[in-house]
DNA sequence: TAGACCCAATCC
DNA sequence: GATTGGGTCTAC
């Protein structure tokens, strides 16, 4: 009999143990694969992670143990889920994050093969079928089945479902003269892209390469500003470590807002390239990621997740945009990918190659000191100016104009200009909707989200209040809930009342608008960048989305319509933020021979974020940063860890919260920073009270010892539940 | 995480 | 007297 230990699919920390059951099955059972179990009067599935054979009796075994076993209901896997090093792994990422195992092994595999319910209805392989040839003897054969037999001779193999004639096939597969073959097939399309051949590189760019190619170091910066050729480096270096017989992972922040580094890739190596994004079907996905795990692609370029894939004897780890905070996620396990991108590179010797023009505070800083080794590109590609910027004070009531007062003097001039020479603008606010609070005029009732707690945003093509955080949404209001006043205000402004007022102000401008609203599937960004690059309009609207990497030739203005929105969130990094989001901004004014502006309009036209961003000077931006770090010892400075409580009871909450920070307090004395209970700015999640610590500490693996006993004393409660998050990047 | 179990409130 | 709703407990 066999005595095996799962890990059942609730990633909760009440459950991060092993649950053992019998089996007396013949087959022998390997960890690593996924069993159905009984757990709880329900049948749910488990990852193996021990197996022993034993003599013992069940009863004997419940005798010792004290608890009552149950079988194996059945075995889910053939073969282990995870090779060596992804076994490593999930050990190295579920101890530094300080998460349940389960919950890491699920966010490493796809939908079909997560441990988890879910994944037993998920899609299976798929398989083409083909005709081929078992014997060309034409004797006794019909006109017709002659014709096909001959058809698919010539052909070799011939897809089954390419045949119309069905009853022809199936006389000649009853003849023996044909086979059916089946092979897996991939259901992502690929358009076939045609080789490119790489183009002569620059002297920067080649030494770079140079320099990253002499040197051993693990982990490499490359502060290269926009447009100065970094993903030409990329596959530079991909094509050398591919010769040298290794693999390549390439991870982006959004294939749908950067679609062309994924055509980069295909140009040049065309069907070795896997893909995995969020967007894929489950099916997609699983096709993909065994595609890798087989070993036939041997390139991956993918989003957060595809840091988990399953390739074999890397060479090479890219993160582009490193800074980009997509790759932290921000749900269980909470991890990052550019730090896993580093436990992998230095399982396989791999090097770890982090790029961006505006690199996070705390890479730039590990750069400083040589922990990461600092590689420059300087120079814009073909010498490209960078755009003039204008910082217009809106606090000054002579600059806004007399028709609107969303905008300047200064930014209504430079549209009409761009207008009238027939070029394009940006217009960037980052925020969507129309109005971004509603209250009662009477008695100032707000209206909130009764989910989550924070103020809804009005949208007015739909009529409806929305929560930006949750899914939920209610038609607006004739009248007050509280008291029955009629007369509610709108205030705050978001990008559906700038498109109306842009329309409005230029009646003749064609306008495009990009959010998440107007994109609500995925497809519809990259069409609305493509229809704007065709310049099918005169000005495009929207949010953050619109200042990544997209190249339009045409745009010669860029109007940041607000830029103090992100300054003013609650959070040490909403400076570094801001800086990001504006340099970028500005960054797609005047990409070709044309001159750029950028105008940005602001309420604190002095802060450091604006005005360095406005120069987009990163290194003084940097420094600066860096001295308001140190002063409030936040990272790089500190390290930062986060505990949130989570319960019905909200006194409860606050209560176990206290006694929390209290025992953190005596256990780290002087050695950490302790705030809180604090409210976080979504204080309900579906119907759960939330209430936050947050601990800067100086010494990362006391931290981790003193957390773990933490969780030994506060974690295995009915009462509430924790989540901790290591480097959190809300606070 | 989600069913079982318990108790109290509520219904006709 | 039965049904419903909420809170708590527990799992191999």
């Amino acid at each position: 009999m066999q005595i095996v230990k799962v890990l059942i699919e609730y990633a909760n920390r009440t459950l991060n143990r092993p649950f053992s059951y019998f089996y007396n099955g013949k087959v022998q059972i390997q960890k690593g694969v996924r069993v159905l179990v009984n757990f709880n009067h329900r049948d749910i599935v488990g990852y193996v992670i021990d197996v022993e054979k034993t003599d013992k009796s069940v009863s004997e075994i419940e005798e010792e143990s004290g608890y009552q076993l149950n079988e194996i209901a059945s075995i889910v896997d053939q073969t282990p889920l995870l090779d060596e090093e992804l076994l490593a792994l999930l050990d190295e990422v579920s101890t530094y994050y300080l998460a349940p195992k389960i919950s890491v092994l699920q966010a490493m595999l796809p939908p079909s093969l997560s441990p988890r319910r879910s994944s037993l209805k998920a899609p299976k392989i798929a398989y083409d079928q083909f005709y081929e040839i078992l014997d060309d003897n034409e004797e006794g054969l019909t006109a017709k089945q002659i014709e096909l037999l001959r058809f698919i001779k010539q052909e070799g193999r011939v897809l089954k479902r390419d045949i119309k004639s069905k009853s022809v096939a199936d006389k000649l597969l009853e003849a023996e003269r044909i086979k059916i073959v089946k092979e897996e097939k991939r259901r992502l399309k690929i358009p076939d892209f045609e080789y490119e051949e790489p183009p002569t590189l620059t002297d920067d760019q080649n030494a770079v390469i140079k320099e990253f190619n002499e040197s051993s170091d693990p982990v490499y910066l490359l502060e290269g500003v926009t447009g100065s050729g970094k993903t030409e480096v990329y596959l530079s270096l991909s094509e050398q470590v591919l010769k040298q017989g290794k693999s390549v992972l390439m991870l982006v922040p959004e294939i749908s807002l950067t679609p062309m580094m994924v055509e980069y890739f295909l140009h040049r190596f065309k069907d070795n390239v896997a893909i995995l994004h969020s967007d894929l079907t489950p099916a997609e996905k699983y096709d993909e990621y065994r595609k890798i795990a087989k070993g036939e692609c041997r390139v991956v370029v993918g989003v957060r997740s595809a840091i988990f894939a399953p390739l074999k004897n890397i060479g090479l780890i890219i993160l582009d945009e490193e800074h980009t905070e997509s790759y932290k996620q921000d749900t269980l396990p909470f991890y990052h990918a550019r730090e896993i991108a580093i436990m992998r590179g230095r399982y396989n010797k791999a090097k770890v190659l982090l790029a961006s023009a505006t690199p996070s505070l705390e890479s730039r800083a590990r750069g400083q000191k040589g922990v990461y080794h600092m590689l420059y590109l300087k120079k814009r590609i073909n010498n490209q100016k960078l755009p003039s910027t204008k910082i217009v004070n809106m606090l000054d009531y002579n600059n806004i104009d007399r028709d609107s007062y969303i905008f300047s003097h200064a930014l209504r001039d430079a549209i009409h200009q761009v207008l009238a020479r027939n070029e394009q603008a940006i217009l960037l606010i980052n925020r969507r909707g129309f109005s971004t609070h509603v209250n009662c005029r009477s008695c100032g009732h707000v209206f909130k989200c009764p989910t989550c707690g924070i103020a809804l945003t009005y949208h007015k093509s739909d009529n409806m209040l929305k929560c930006h955080h949750c899914e939920y949404v209610e038609p607006y209001p004739e009248f007050c809930p509280e008291c029955g006043g009629k007369h509610l205000l709108k205030t705050g402004f978001g990008t559906e009342k700038i498109q109306e007022e842009v329309e409005r102000l230029f009646p003749s401008a064609r306008t495009l608008r990009l959010d998440s609203d107007s994109a609500k599937n995925k497809s519809k960004i990259p069409e609305t960048i493509e229809a704007f690059r065709k310049k099918e309009a005169d000005i495009l609207i929207g949010t953050q989305m619109i200042a990544k990497g997209h190249d339009f030739p045409d745009v010669t203005l860029v109007g940041i319509v607000l830029a103090d929105i992100g300054l003013s969130m609650p959070s040490f990094r909403s400076n570094e933020r801001a800086f990001q989001l504006i340099t970028q901004a500005i960054g797609r004014s005047g990409r070709k021979e044309k001159p750029g502006l950028a105008i940005i309009q602001t309420y604190m036209p002095s802060h450091y974020a604006i005005t360095f961003a406005a120069r987009q000077d990163y290194e003084l931006f940097y420094r600066k940063e860096m001295e308001m770090r140190k002063l409030q010892f936040y990272p790089p400075y500190s390290y930062l860890t986060s505990v949130t409580v989570r319960g019905k009871n909200e006194e409860s909450v606050v209560e176990n919260t206290y006694r929390i920070v209290d025992y953190l307090n005596d256990e780290f004395l002087d050695e950490a920073q302790i705030l809180g209970p604090t409210t976080p700015y979504i204080p309900i999640d579906m119907g759960f009270h939330l209430r936050s610590v947050l601990i800067k500490y100086r010494d990362p693996s006391k931290a981790h010892r003193i957390l773990e006993k933490m969780i030994d004393i506060f974690g295995g409660n009915s009462q509430y539940e924790l989540f901790i998050n290591v480097d959190p990047y809300n606070f």
